[in-house]
DNA sequence: CGTCGCGTTGACAAGGTTCAAATTTGGTGG
DNA sequence: CCACCAAATTTGAACCTTGTCAACGCGACG
């Protein structure tokens, strides 16, 4: 399960400038839909902060199957790297502002605060659990489970909003759960005919939670 | 993949407490075959580093399925939250040596030197990285190619041996794999069956790997 | 010698994928 | 604003990889 971002108290979900005491630049840019913001194996110059829009993370088998480690919204850091390259390409799913940082003067900057480095500690801890849950759903969880983690994480990581808009789609949503996006698809309507949920307006990337205490048992 | 760690030149990969600059105090202690070094949930006092043996790193659901986020091996260091507590039980898989740093010492030691904590970083990082790539393994691979990356994995973190001796089961091997024992034992005897690995001896966890090219290209 | 843990093998079931087609949605240009 | 087309999504049916259940073999050990 992810971390909620929004209005957290903790240091480190602040501004990135922040985190290293407003000492580092920042310079912002617009990521148009679809578009890469880094690709697997290139240098990592930068640090990025999402503003608004979503990134998705992932790795690619040389056949074109797709595994997405993560889906990073407003607020969530990523593309830090301890070596000089890129592990996994980023791409922005819907358009997309972002925060930019050089990693050389975020490290450097680090490097003279003590309170710095157990931030950024905490930082790659934070990427760390999520992929240990991740494994865990990839590994051992039915379909049926794995979207309903799914749907609990983004409600977490939206607050809980009446109306959820999921920003990626089916095809998304399916290389993060390793799954097909037709199964994705069955399962969606599934839980629909329970009522579990219930797609909003004409898109079907608008749904409700109608029973979240029920889907959190699906869950397991 | 995991990282090698026999004989690196790289100075994270050596003692524990040179790590900090030879500050910490180190104790050494045995696990025999099966016992639990820490539970999930428990409070993360200490940091580990293997001596000797090997040490499996897992998560439960309620029911009993179990996902093995990695094998330690040795050289290795796990068990460093960046929280309170650990997210994750860690057990000897055979009789095992570690050597044992308490996580304050490590993590007081380590803000008062700038070089500490980069070598921090990159220990995280490490994990990432192999939980990186264990989630394409789990969410995008077929049984065939999970088998064969686990297969290179062990026989790269081993150093090549000619004879290969697991420390685990079939069934450990299984649960890291997202797999059944019966499907992973399928699929070293058809391994055997098309000579690209033959057991030896009368265990069956002594393997010699005969075409680690063929075994690559099966991984993709 | 019997039991127990571990591994192998077979037969069958099932969850999920694949392939195909229908339906809906969103964007674009007239 | 509407028509039209491409993309996204849903739905259905057949198939297949992997899981499930069960039997068996083998060595270790009391």
């Amino acid at each position: 399960m992810l971390v909620r971002t929004k209005a957290s108290p903790r240091p480190v979900d602040g501004h990135l400038a922040a985190l290293a005491g407003e000492q580092i630049f920042c310079s912002e840019f617009k990521y148009r839909k679809g578009t890469v913001v880094f690709g697997e194996g290139e240098e990592a110059e930068y640090v990025y902060q999402i503003i608004s829009g979503a990134v998705r993370t992932y790795k690619l088998l040389p056949d074109g199957r797709r595994q997405i480690n993560s889906f990073h919204l407003p607020g969530d850091l990523f593309g830090l790297e301890n070596g000089a390259t890129h592990r996994f390409t980023a791409e922005a799913v819907v358009e997309t502002n972002v925060r930019i940082t050089g990693r050389r003067s975020l490290l450097d900057t680090m490097a003279h605060r003590e309170l710095g480095a157990k931030e950024l500690l905490s930082l790659v801890t934070r990427n760390l659990k999520h992929a240990e849950n991740h494994m865990l759903l990839l590994g051992r969880k039915t379909a049926l489970e794995r979207v309903a983690a799914f749907l609990l994480e983004m409600d977490e990581r939206l607050d809980h909003p009446d109306v959820m808009t999921l920003p990626m789609k089916r095809r998304d949503i399916a290389d993060y759960l390793g799954l097909t996006l037709e199964t994705v698809s069955r399962t969606f309507s599934a839980f629909r005919d329970e009522k579990l949920l219930q797609f909003c307006g004409v898109s079907q990337r608008q749904l409700v939670l109608l029973n979240r205490i029920r889907l959190a048992q699906l869950d397991t």
